[in-house]
DNA sequence: TCGTAACCGAGACGGTACGTCTGGTCTTTTT
DNA sequence: AAAAAGACCAGACGTACCGTCTCGGTTACGA
């Protein structure tokens, strides 16, 4: 976990207890500044800076630039992944990949997707906490769809629903970090047919 | 390109030229670094002190650790990929796919390829190059498979082979940098089953 | 001044403080570097490595080389500067300058003094500081030998103590940096001579 | 000497010989730079750019920046040293003193004689080519005035001139390099009379 | 209710690496 | 073979941040 914890959860704790304004200032900083010059250009100094907080504030509640700045990012991803209900698979998935593919081509958070991305590749202690906390609610959402599909009976049973995940959100996190062609909608609609078809479907 | 040019390509040239000793001698000094220990923690310092140059004649061909190790890196990892040609579109994807995932999972080359990709994301001077020199060539040649299949008929003429790509690719880089499922072969026979079937190949 | 103050003095402090320590290991490790190879060869760098610091540090205390040697050469000069009490002018003057003659002669500070006064030719910023702090109490220091001489009555009361100050430190300071002839006690001698004839001096 | 010598005086020369022009181009830029940013900003580099010259040019004929310095100075302060002859040693030695202080303090001369004085200091290489072109010749000069008066027989034969040299030039340049107090026409006049009189002139 | 442990903002600490600059030398090509 | 150009190595420059430590002061528990 990025922080320590909800403070008072764990148990014995003596002296004055984390304040929860500094820790509002601090992570409110550090939203503008990942909006205004991205994960690459936010330091840790300017963040404490703009909070009005002493460093040692900062350090004493995210052990790295990647883990605060996640904590910074996560929930303000997360609201805007939708869990789509449709009533088919396609339809589905399409609802889901368009929100995605919205949410990080036409707002900053694409930007600060792709640099925590980064950062992760670099810093292997973000690695744990990036799966955990990012990739493993954000999957468990989307397959929730396909196993939805499962219940329903337009799709085999035993539908490998991780696999479908890679094709479709490796597909679009591919042209998100390579850039080498456009996250557009029809990208969107052919890719979902084709990954919809290679599950060998029943039309409903 | 990274650096300027192709020496003596481009004409008019006044006083000693780059010595091609020395340019050597830096690509050399990164690549072992970079094996040592990683793009993070690669500095031009370093490199420059190996190379037993001056940091001057470093920034003088290259403007960033991006760049460098880009270049540094480029040549090796296209050496190996292969162009498979096994006689059928799933066997040439098979050993195309194979050989990237041993080349990024049991060499040095994958981590360094994740924190280039990292680089890629912050640098937005890196991303034309990276896209230029790496994604265009390697798209290419693996492209070519899924054409060659076009042409032999085992596959519909209109098939969209960016989205293959993107579908195999995709999945594969996926999971090298998000790290959340292996990158064995069981993955890549389903994948790449998954992705011919989506195609709606015609078995030869 | 070349630093800010006498720690504490000013008032409001907030922050960690200066370390006495880490002043005081600098001026050491700069009055050391300054003895060894003097000025011009004196670099913050080693200063800092020689003082176990960090570069910042000393930077945070001297904006630059020179304020930061003048500092450490300061008091090891001034006293080594008598003010003697002879009972006459003459005998003042000669055991004062024979002194000066002594320490820049003798010493590695007369190599030092040199380099400071090269250093202050060149560095306007220097001017101010060097005048205040080391010409100014030294001249004031010297003064006080033909000011007592004038209330003594045995040199008239329109003595221009400036111009006699500049005649005799004057010639001793040309031969120290221009070297064109010795600076030796025969010098001091006529020179001394020759100056308190210039003043009309009454024979005690 | 700072050069080797008159090009083409020494005999033997195999291959281009050195070019005038190029000598005269890297002196003009020189004495060009030399008042426009002082002896301390002066750069080899930027010379040999205004010249329109390589480097190793300035290098072949002039072994560092001080002597090169000293080559574009020498002639045009010599030249604003007259010798006055007045009739009496007085009014000699207030001329030439008085054209000393015209010069170093209205013109940017005294800006590079002080950044030359300054580098003297440093480099010990220099000492004997600057007492040796400048010291020497211009202090020969400036004794030849008192030496008319001995000869004229109006000051004592056992005059010591180097000490009256030393008294009057000591003076200025003290003024000149410390700056602690003004180097006008009434510090020349008081300076002038102090020292004659301290010689026991007779009056003519 | 009081001691004390842990917090607070501020900023100095020892460091690393940056990208730039200069010095003096070396190596091409041109004249 | 010298000139002009400019790359060469070396390393100091001053800056930016790093993550830690110290300061004097302030909470808010729990003994």
């Amino acid at each position: 976990m990025a922080r320590g914890d909800i403070p008072g959860a764990t148990g014995a704790k003596k002296g004055r207890p984390l304040s929860e304004k500094t820790e509002a200032a601090i992570l409110e900083a550090t939203a503008q500044l990942l909006a205004e010059k991205g994960l690459a250009h936010l330091t840790i100094e300017e963040v404490a800076a703009r909070a009005g907080v002493g460093k040692a504030s900062v350090y004493r509640r995210w052990p790295s630039k990647g883990t605060l700045a996640f904590d910074a990012f996560e929930s303000d991803f997360l609201s805007r992944q939708p869990l789509p209900n449709t009533g088919d698979l396609r339809g589905d998935l399409l609802a889901a990949l368009r929100a995605w593919v919205r949410t990080v081509r036409d707002t900053p958070i694409g930007r600060t997707l792709r640099g925590l991305i980064g950062e992760v590749q670099r810093d292997p202690a973000l690695e744990g906490i990036w799966r955990e906390r990012f990739m493993t609610p954000v999957r468990a959402r989307h397959r929730a769809l396909v196993d939805r599909a499962v219940a329903r009976g337009t799709i085999p049973p035993g539908t490998d629903s991780d696999l479908v995940m890679d094709m479709l959100y490796g597909a679009a996190y591919h042209r998100l970090l390579q850039g080498h062609l456009p996250l557009n909608d029809q990208f969107v609609r052919v890719l979902v047919d084709a990954v919809v078809a290679s599950i060998g479907a029943v039309e409903p």
